[in-house]
DNA sequence: GATCGCCCTATACCTTCGTATAGGCGACAG
DNA sequence: CTGTCGCCTATACGAAGGTATAGGGCGATC
């Protein structure tokens, strides 16, 4: 999917500048003029990134990008503001600003702050896909497949799994097999990794 | 080792006043009135951080910031300055500056830097010191080692490898046994974590 | 030239893993 | 009630892993 820039602006008059720069450069451009309808029209699944002016008609822009944050809404930002200064400037970048703008800023800073945005962007969905697909596997194992294969990951083999879960040998066997199924790994190395990846985040 | 924090520092006065404030708090602190001086000075093993002053006698305090970066110099550092910018304070935080601070700043912002500057170094002396002794096992491995565990851990098997390297099964089992000591892993599910350090970075 | 480390191979034996086949028990839905 | 699913067990056998013992060739270093 094309990638869509979410303009958030105050200011009417370079809101509108702003989408028609970004559409004459080829790139999509959205803009709304309160949080309320960026919130309601965004689609979550296009990928793409935000530019937030700081002040805006119903809420902070900087309190906004830390609810953001904690909200799990990552979609990279880029904070503009008209009356920054520097405590403003370090508290958005602290909070995972892609870049923060004084206006008037020039076309070209503007537009090299969203290549930047929108390639981080398709990095993190790159990689969230991936764990979202591992995790969607790993909640098809049962209880017990997840307690087996989290020992056999450990390193232990059959027999200690097994007595350690007061299980025969064999039923192991069994669980393992099914945990390797349902991963879909061929090797116990694949596994180990893919666990691995789960248990980062 | 306690940690010690280095002062870069043009303003002499504040410079001792930064010294004084960060002793009665309980930290070791040190001034450095040149950039040359801290180069010699410093001792790379100690754990610490920096504060540094943009403007300094004999070179521009961001260029420095980068040129440490470049060269993996990884002292958490706290920037300050007596005339900043917004621009100034986001190219900063963007090279990876703890902080960016505006004089004249509060004892208490300096020190919360400073703190969050220390926790950050000690959590990257302790990951680095793990993966040195990692990477100083691996050195240990011959030529032919390092294919065959490359291999394993790729969750080829034994025959597998053999073919692969043109060798006999059993040699690769030699080797493979020498890996797994030599590593001082004692499973293969170890082996794979260990190996997945070393493969980022 | 001798020693040492690295690389390679072989036979033999045991352990562990993987799979197939066959069955029992309990929970839950249709 | 019957089918299905999760869970557990057993026997048996072939495949793969791990160890021990016993070698040979090669290059470097002393």
């Amino acid at each position: 999917m094309e990638p869509l820039i979410h303009i958030l602006e105050d200011d009417a008059s370079l809101r509108d500048a702003l989408v028609r720069f970004f559409r004459s450069t080829g790139l999509d451009a959205v803009a709304y003029a309160s949080v309320a309808s960026f919130l309601e029209e965004r689609d979550v699944n296009r990928p793409g990134c935000l530019i937030l002016d700081v002040r805006l008609p119903d809420m902070d822009g900087l309190d906004l990008h830390a609810q953001f944050n904690g909200l799990g809404i990552t979609l990279p930002t880029i904070v503009v503001t008209g009356h920054g200064d520097i405590p403003m400037s370090v508290r958005a970048m602290k909070a995972g600003a892609v870049d923060f703008l004084a206006k008037p800023f020039r076309d070209a800073d503007i537009l090299a702050a969203v290549e930047v945005a929108l390639e981080r962007d398709r990095e993190r969905r790159a990689s969230n896909g991936e764990v979202m697909d591992v995790q969607s596997r790993y909640a098809t194992l049962s209880p017990r497949e997840k307690e087996v294969g989290g020992l056999i990951v450990r390193g232990l083999m059959n027999k200690q799994v097994a007595w350690e879960l007061g299980l025969s040998e064999i039923t192991v066997k069994i669980h393992r097999r099914a945990v390797m199924q349902k991963m879909g790994t061929k090797s116990l190395a694949d596994l180990v990794r893919l666990m691995e990846r789960l248990r980062r985040l």
